[in-house]
DNA sequence: AAGTGTTACAACCGCACGAAG
DNA sequence: TCTTCGTGCGGTTGTAACACT
């Protein structure tokens, strides 16, 4: 069907509202209601189209719009919101008393997203992301390389080495959590995935290969501004945080080194590597690692109860390696 | 002080979907 | 079942305010 946009009738009134244009429509909804948009500025006397009253209403008037800026609870909540809802802006509103979509999609573009993009994690999956720059380096390493450009072979080589080193630790890293985060998850909640020998998934994860997972997100059952502890509700949209939290602990005591920055338990958590501002508090967000969550539901005898939920994590992963016995590369890299 | 670039946010645009006829 | 209409949503644009040179 095609229908003619508001914005066709030239007639109408574009651009801001002034003063005198949102009394009326104010007072025309606070004594009539808003049952039809579309007849609606005619009625209040209004040269706009009903849309655009609509919209005006809802981002602005409403008595119930919360103004001002977004605290840090709210920040945070709207990080982990998105880390699962995607750009699904009203539904991310509908947590949030007070804030419109627009006001949460704007504050997203500008603010958070930008902070995410400092931080080296990819603000639309909510993983770190490999600089390109870094790639480029590498490249121009190998070109040089390979001209005998460079003044110290040994040095460039030694370089080169830390390079591909770094790369196959993030990638690695990467594989991992892309496991985690899509059937790994439903399988650890059935139980002993990692405790089991299951050659398949260690290659897809050795190879790189993607599970992928084109599931809609499961029905947020719970208030997602505090993040479920049940297995279900993450469904392959596990908080990514979270999910760095498990890593914690994993690759030493500093944490990942990625780009420079050294990521801890969750973003929320920088060293004085990173002097950017904490996206979220740390005392405030919750880190609640998938492994928790497994732990409280699925069957304990299949988990450390003596050691943290992080380290069962990757004792089942050295486990599943020394099962195959598929390579002492890929422990050397895990060392 | 003026010009230019950047940021933040309000508003617009077009598509999708559900309800009603 | 098809068409029309109203509404909701997400992406994009326009512009005022601010920062920088």
């Amino acid at each position: 069907m095609v229908r003619s946009p508001c914005s066709h009738v030239s007639a109408l009134k574009k651009g801001p509202w002034t003063p005198d244009e949102d009394t009326k429509l104010i007072d025309y909804i606070e004594r009539n209601g808003h049952e039809n948009w579309k007849a609606l500025p005619k009625l209040a006397g209004l040269n706009r189209c009903g849309k655009s009253c609509r919209l005006r209403w809802i981002n602005y008037l409403r008595p119930d719009v919360k103004r001002g800026e977004f605290s840090e609870e709210e920040e945070r909540v709207i990080v982990n919101l998105h880390s699962v809802l995607g750009n699904k802006w009203s539904r991310i509103a509908n947590h949030l008393p007070g804030r419109t979509d627009n006001e949460i999609k704007n504050f997203w573009n500008t603010h958070i997203r930008k902070k995410l993009l400092q931080m080296g994690i990819d603000p639309n999956t909510h993983k770190p992301r490999i600089d390109p720059s870094h790639l480029l380096n590498l490249s121009q390493l190998l070109g040089a390389a390979q001209s005998g450009n460079i003044a110290s072979p040994w040095n460039s080589f030694l370089k080169l080495q830390a390079e591909v080193t770094q790369l196959a630790n993030i990638q690695l890293v990467r594989n991992l959590l892309q496991m985690m985060n899509t059937n790994t998850l439903t399988n650890i909640e059935n139980n002993r995935l990692l405790g089991s020998q299951n050659p398949s998934l260690f290659r897809a994860l050795v190879n790189g290969t993607t599970i992928s997972n084109t599931k809609e997100p499961a029905p947020i059952s719970q208030d997602l501004a505090n993040p479920p502890v049940t297995p279900q509700a993450n469904n392959g949209f596990q908080d990514i945080s979270n999910l760095w939290g498990s890593c914690e602990g994993g690759f030493g005591p500093e944490g990942l080194n990625i780009n420079g920055n050294t990521w801890s338990s969750s973003y929320g958590i920088q060293t004085e590597q990173d002097p950017l501002p904490a996206l979220v508090s740390a005392s405030t967000s919750p880190v609640t690692s998938i492994v928790h969550q497994t732990e409280s539901k699925g069957d304990p005898s299949n988990y450390s109860t003596t050691g943290t939920p992080t380290s069962t994590i990757f004792e089942a992963w050295e486990k599943l390696i020394d099962d195959d016995n598929i390579s002492s590369y890929w422990n050397d890299i895990l060392d």
